[in-house]
RNA sequence: GGGUCAGUAGCUCAGUUGGUUAGAGCGCGUGCCUUAUAAGCACGAGGUGGGAGGUUCAAUUCCUCCCUGACCCA
């Protein structure tokens, strides 16, 4: 006996059980244990930050993940999945900042960075087990319990090994530049970073006057074009290209001195009086916008550089040094001073006295007013760019130079170039365009954070006798408590010690010459942390030292695209320089999920797809296919509720009632699967070998795609394979045969089919849904193990029979052409039909049709299927020209050759396939260039499709007429038995009332009827009484009553 | 401004060495089938294949430019 599933089915109860199965019989441990150390498969898990909610996107890349791990699981593979959680980083700090009102970086100090740091601590795992309690839900099998965390002392310490590589190598360096700085967060960003914040932004764009203080061009104005007002009270210089000409212009009572190829900014008339080369404006001075500052270093005039471009502006631009790169760059060429007007915190300096006090951004409009009131301002416009902000304070950020620790990511960069080849990127363009443009246009690492959450960067220093400053860099644990000077001071007791600031910044060290040594105050850039964790996770080299080598590289990842920039990069970077080679093998790079419309999900839009909600409603299973089936993973989803609805329908509830179906009559007939009742499959029924021969088809592509990571392509092709070719064309054309087989064999080989294609449906479901493929399993075995510890079986070629396939194809054709036939003139299938004629054009074809002849013909319900041969004489042969052939040929006559072919009457074509070949017009034919095809047959009903035609007989004679009656008569009682839920198994009598014809067409087939209905009696129905029934046979209106048989002693 | 991807029916998506009727599902209309199925089948409406050029006997497919959207970079 097989358990059968309940009629009102909740999936979302069902996958609770499920997962309290699993839980209780440790199934997910056990499918790693079980397994063969040696045979493994590694997976890294990204991590995720756990101080805010799982969103749905989430969920995409966890099923991706999930999929793929326990498909190798199926696969015989040992794979190991350590779950981990990324804790460090502004995004946590930010967190704490909001729920205590802080807003700024003194704040902070003043809060106290023990109590910050500990708030911190006690953030990260804000949202914990809302994680928890998602990743178990939707099924997601990681291990929870071992999960890596990255502000563990012994993490830290790996990143310290893995820092001290990098500065022992000389490829960590301290530099000066020109950063993307948050003035909140007072820190400058990694270029990952400020990918991630990107707005669009309308700012002034103006055009400055710069009045020349002396020489030649004495009364005239540089005219300056900048989009950063609040940089000007910074201004030191101004640049312009020395290849490029400059003109003086004459415009009202003003002198201009601009580029010539932009002189399309003048608004006015204007006379050009002077052409100039950019290189002889070189030194001119000009007068300061403002006066806050005494500069000691010569300033204000005009310096040339290549960075001037053509593109906006006037082709002079204005120098700040301290707010851009080839500002900077050209101050230090000029020994220019670097004027900061603006401090660290986005803030005016007292100096700069209009503007002291306010932020940079909003001094934009004072300047601009200002310098209109002095006259110096030509004119205003405003332009929308996109500007990069914070991506945690969503505000602007600014370009300041600062120092800051970087690593030379730029003298390993032809390396990482090389590895990313070796790198299996689904979608195969995110690797060789996205990414790899990425790596060719690499920048330093500005690895250094001015914060406090963080991995404090291990490096300490003191100044030598010369006054050079000597740094040292901290690899492990043992190095620090063996150099420190004041350990046990600072970590008394096991419990006090934490490498995280401040504790850390009181360690002293004493260098080898004697001098104490003091740590640097940065953090590190928490990309550093997550890129860092296919050792670190192991606590690697300290731990686990073979564990890892043998588990590097991961042989797959999957995360989301934003993450090309982000892990994907980091855990590169890292790699390439620490192990020589790339960090995994194959990844997965799913898209994002934007809501119906295409829109981005936000919180204000209230378009956020909540995944606990799908889960409560739909189930896991359905999210998940729905997720990985809709559209390829890599593309943006355009999340719409109403797929998961058709998903349900479609997929999941024929599965269900497929598994149902077999259920049902397999108790009803006693079966089980097992020695007893097996049957090769070489001796079952051809529909059976089939089936049986499709399965095997579908499982090699499925097997295919998953092996090449396309997860949509494989779920399309289960897909299809269980709706179309099981549900709707095995089960239904073998209805009668589970109900009433044969003989015992025909049984068995029925019923062994059926039972083998459900297990293998079921386990190519398993990793996409797991939850109800788990289920089936289960029911169809002893209910004792699992399928997630079960295995794939290699598809069977013996088993796959192309001819049977290319048969089963060429039935189910004639049938739907039969079926168009009869729609389109009226004839129900219910009516049986003479003949059905099906013209063949050689032997082999015949014989194909011979061996599927009995299952068209019961499907369409036609008596006899007529074979026609070619050259039987009543079959019109008709040319269909074939381009690949007579293409290339015949060039430009192709035209012409195309229309004789079409024309080629019958006998012409009969010559040219007794012959070989027809010469006609200058155009000598082959059998290649055409195909034929049967376009006629004369006195007939023809319908046809590609190279098939069919004729269908419709003449109607009383035989044919009763037994359609009967038929319909039958079908009448069904449905009412359906309609009135009857059981399968009720028997009932029939009262009837209807014309004599049909009464006594009834009458003389009352045993037949009565063995399809399980019926006792048909009697005439004597009173007209209310419950009755009335339909109509063929429009003659017919009144029947239906009761259950009353079984003695009711 | 640059890069990557995408643009095919109202919606979601298929469609490869370039080959002559561009498909499916959902939705809509009509009819049909069926006691496993909220399923299925047939017919119909719905397409200038984003636009413009080019290569070719032949372009949804290859090339160029442009437009739109998403993501990324500057």
């Amino acid at each position: 006996m097989y358990k059968n599933l309940s009629d009102n089915l909740k999936l979302p109860e069902l996958e609770k059980q499920v997962l309290d199965y699993w839980k209780e019989n440790n199934v997910f441990e056990e499918s790693i244990n079980q397994k063969n150390p040696n045979k493994y498969y590694t997976f890294y898990e990204g991590p995720p930050t756990a101080n805010g909610l799982p969103g749905i996107h989430h969920v995409i890349a966890r099923t991706v993940k999930d999929i793929i791990c326990r498909y190798k699981t199926m696969n015989g593979f040992r794979v190991e999945r350590k779950a981990g959680w990324d804790t460090h980083g502004l995004p946590v700090e930010v967190e704490v900042e909001k729920s205590l009102g802080i807003k700024s970086k003194s704040e902070i100090i003043e809060f106290g960075a023990v109590e910050f740091n500990n708030k911190c601590k006690e953030s990260i795992f804000k949202y914990l087990s809302e994680w928890e309690i998602l990743t178990e839900r939707m099924g997601y099998w990681v291990n929870l319990e071992s999960a890596y965390v990255t502000f563990h002392n012994e993490y830290i310490e790996s990143v310290w090994w893995a820092l001290k590589k990098f500065f022992d190598a000389n490829v960590m360096y301290k530099g000066f530049k020109i950063q993307p700085f948050c003035p909140i967060c007072e820190s400058p960003l990694s270029s990952h970073e400020v990918a991630q914040g990107y707005v669009d932004l309308k700012d002034p764009s103006i055009y400055v006057k710069f009045k020349i203080k002396s020489g030649k061009y004495i009364n005239s104005d540089f005219l300056v074009w900048t989009t950063t007002p609040w940089t000007l009270p910074s201004n030191v210089a101004l640049a312009v290209n020395p290849k490029f000409t400059y003109v003086l212009i004459k415009t009202g009572n003003e002198q201009f001195i601009l580029c010539k190829e932009r002189l399309s900014v003048i608004k006015d008339e204007y006379e050009v009086i002077e052409e100039i080369n950019g290189s002889e404006l070189e030194m001119i001075e000009y007068e300061p916008l403002f006066n806050f500052f005494t500069l000691e270093k010569k300033s204000y005039y005009v310096t040339v550089g290549d960075f001037v471009t053509l593109e906006d502006g006037t082709g002079i631009v204005h120098i700040a040094p301290a707010y851009g790169e080839d500002d900077y760059n050209i101050g230090l060429k000029y020994d220019l001073p670097v004027l900061q007007a603006v401090s660290k915190n986005g803030l005016f300096r007292e100096e700069a006295k209009p503007y002291a006090g306010k932020n940079f951004k909003e001094a934009d409009i004072s300047i601009l007013e200002d310098l209109k009131k002095s006259g110096r301002l030509y004119k205003k416009e405003m332009f929308t760019h996109s500007y990069p902000h914070c991506w945690r304070h969503k505000k602007p950020l600014m370009y300041y130079a600062t120092d800051s620790w970087f690593i030379k990511t730029t003298s390993y960069k032809d390396k990482m170039i090389e590895f990313n080849k070796m790198i299996n990127w689904n979608p195969e363009e995110f690797g060789t365009g996205r990414f790899g443009n990425w790596l060719e246009e690499n920048k330093d690492w500005a690895l250094s954070r001015n914060r406090f959450w963080g991995t404090p960067l291990p490096i300490w220093y003191y100044e030598n006798e010369d006054g050079e400053i000597v740094y040292e860099c901290i690899g492990s644990i043992e190095e620090l408590k063996k150099k420190a000077v004041n350990f046990n001071e600072i970590y008394p007791d096991d419990s006090s010690f934490d490498l995280h600031k401040p504790y850390i910044d009181n360690i002293k060290l004493l260098s080898e010459t004697g001098k104490e040594m003091t740590r640097v105050p940065e953090v590190i850039d928490c990309w550093f942390d997550r890129g860092a964790m296919p050792f670190d996770q192991y606590h690697y080299p300290f731990e686990n030292k073979d564990y890892f080598e043998s588990h590097f590289p991961a042989d797959f990842i999957a995360e989301g695209l934003d993450q090309t920039r982000g892990w994907f990069y980091s855990l590169h970077a890292i790699s390439s320089f620490i192990f020589d080679k790339p960090a995994y093998k194959n990844l997965i790079v799913n898209g994002l999920i934007l809501d119906k419309d295409g829109k981005k999900m936000s919180k204000s839009l209230g378009n956020v797809v909540n995944p606990f909600e799908m889960l409560e409603i739909y189930g896991a299973d359905i999210l998940r296919f729905y997720l990985v089936f809709s559209s390829p993973v890599w593309k943006s989803k355009l999340f719409n509720i109403k797929d998961l609805g058709e998903i349900k329908n479609k997929f999941f509830d024929t599965l269900i009632n497929t598994y149902k179906f077999f259920v049902i009559y397999s108790n009803m007939m006693d079966f089980n699967y097992g020695k007893d009742t097996f049957i090769d499959v070489e001796k079952r029924a051809e529909i059976d070998k089939w089936i049986i021969s499709k399965l095997n088809t579908t499982k090699k592509l499925f097997f295919e795609e998953l092996d090449n990571y396309d997860i949509t392509k494989a779920a399309r092709i289960l897909y299809d394979f269980t709706i179309d070719e099981v549900s709707n064309w095995y089960v239904r054309r073998n209805r009668k045969r589970f109900r009433t087989p044969e003989s015992e064999s025909d049984k068995f080989s029925s019923y062994c089919t059926m039972y083998e294609v459900l297990i293998e449906i079921a386990k190519m479901t398993a990793p996409i849904a797991p939850f109800i493929s788990e289920k089936i399993f289960l029911n169809l075995t002893d209910g004792k193990s699992s399928i997630h510890l079960s295995e794939f079986t290699s598809p069977d070629d013996k088993v796959i029979s192309e001819e049977l396939e290319n048969q089963m194809a060429l039935a189910q054709k004639i049938v739907y052409l039969v079926r168009a036939t009869r729609v389109k003139n009226n004839l129900k299938v219910r009516q049986p039909l003479r003949q059905l004629l099906v013209p063949v054009l050689n032997e082999e074809e015949k014989l194909s049709l011979l061996k599927i002849k009995d299952i068209i013909l019961e499907e369409i319900n036609v008596k006899e299927l007529k074979i026609v041969e070619g050259d039987s004489g009543i079959i019109k042969k008709k040319a269909k020209p074939n381009f690949k052939s007579i293409g290339p040929k015949y060039g430009k006559e192709v035209k012409k050759a195309q229309a004789l072919i079409t024309g080629l009457s019958n006998t012409e074509i009969m010559k040219i396939e007794l012959e070989g070949l027809i010469d006609k017009d200058g155009f000598r034919i082959t059998l290649d260039d055409f195909e034929i095809i049967t376009e006629d047959i004369e006195g007939w009903l023809v319908e046809k499709s590609e190279n098939i035609t069919i004729a269908l007989d419709t003449k109607l004679d009383d035989e044919l007429i009763t037994e359609g009656i009967i038929r319909e008569f039958i079908n009448r009682i069904q449905n009412y038995r359906k309609n009135s839920n009857f059981d399968v198994n009720d028997r009932i009598t029939i009262e009837m009332k209807t014309d004599t014809k049909i009464s006594e067409i009834i009458k003389n087939h009352e045993k037949l009827i009565s063995a399809e209905v399980f019926c006792d009696s048909i009697n005439e129905l004597k009173n007209s009484e209310n419950d009755v029934y009335i339909t109509d046979i063929n429009e003659t209106e017919c009144i029947l009553k239906i009761s259950k048989t009353k079984t003695k002693g009711e």
